[in-house]
DNA sequence: TGTACATCAGTGAACGCGCGTTCACTGATGTAC
DNA sequence: TGTACATCAGTGAACGCGCGTTCACTGATGTAC
């Protein structure tokens, strides 16, 4: 079945990506380990070779999430400086990682990612208050700026920013990819931006 | 194990409503036939009297989903003529309901849900579109009224407000109910209400 | 009002299945001489 | 450069477990006489 025989550090990412994008098509419920060891051409066992348990993957699926997550800031903040156009780009870039499949909200959100062990559910959540901090602090520098209204909640915006994201990945994949996700954000960001932006904007 | 014997429908109520609570305490992946048996004090095989399957359990589960998500926005609705306040109303009442895990988001959401039979998919979408359509009449009620700013896409508001209270959802659900669900709402409406009205409110 | 009977809700043992996981093995790979 | 060996990634059979489901049964309930 295995076309080569892989150090362990390979195979680990292999694996790893593949849970992430088995996850990413169909949800957590339907992940296996056989499937995972499908994908990457092993047998079920195989996989035992560099993962202690189905447990451990699921920590890696999370690990490659948090980098997703940091990344899809990091650019947005790569391409301006202005902190709403960040925020812009934050939304925007959700948007093209759920139409490419690549799931974040997908796994973030899975009830079954909620109702694993304590530690598991520890884990997730403290990548997604990482995640509001990293992007509330944009909203904060925009505050500062005068960019955005001071009286906000830096959280609040960042939740609804999210929360519309998320809904709209769940309607993309009830609908199997027939719903326009891009041309949602960008009316939400619309409308969210003339409520977040001082008047001068 | 059974305190007496109950006519079927009694039974399909009481069993409807305990699998519905069950996922909403902890999540659709943990619902076995067992555990609703279970709350219902009857033996595993007894569900099987009166259920066929588990999908059909999934099934009166999802009916349910939808007269109590009508629930929200009738209420919403009665209490007040003014749209606005019937959006205000419609996003307090989700709070409300996931406070006392009542789980609305939690179903609908579910990646289990969504990664079922074709026919349980396209039923969650119907009941989801049904809902997104209902609560989209008062925006455009709204907007006829001149309270609600007239070049803003209904569907578009609603998925912001439902995403948003399915966001806290989660971040409820993720801290044992940590999270000021209501506080939120309220602030969240607060930023929604000044991107959705028109000038003079 | 009392008795015999049919109905059907509830039981518990047993099933098949898919799953995560273990383990003794095989054989390709890289290394030491 | 060639050979012997150790390492360890990959294999396949087997496991225990929980789950949804079936089925022959029991015994309480309501009804007909």
């Amino acid at each position: 079945m295995a076309e080569e025989k892989l150090d362990t550090q390979i195979r680990r990412e292999q694996i790893a990506e593949a849970a992430l994008a088995l996850v990413a098509s169909q949800g957590l419920g339907r992940l296996s380990v056989a499937a995972v060891a499908r994908r990457v051409g092993l047998v079920p066992s195989g996989i035992y070779r560099h993962f202690k348990s189905k447990e451990e993957i699921l920590e890696a699926i999370l690990s490659l999430l948090e980098k997703r997550l940091a990344m899809v800031v990091q650019a947005a903040c790569q391409k301006t400086q202005d902190p709403v156009e960040r925020l812009r780009n934050v939304m925007m870039g959700h948007a093209r990682f759920i139409r490419e499949g690549r799931a974040i909200p997908r796994i973030l959100f899975a009830d079954e990612m909620q109702s694993g062990s304590p530690q598991r559910r520890e884990r997730v959540l403290r990548i997604l208050l990482g995640y509001i901090g990293q992007v509330g602090q944009i909203v904060e520098s925009g505050q500062r700026q005068g960019r955005i209204r001071p009286q906000l909640d830096p959280e609040t915006v960042v939740m609804m920013l999210v929360g519309t994201i998320v809904a709209a990945g769940i309607r993309w994949h009830l609908t199997d990819g027939g719903f326009d996700v891009t041309k949602h954000a960008e009316r939400s960001w619309q409308i969210l931006r003339s409520a977040i932006c001082t008047a001068g904007d």
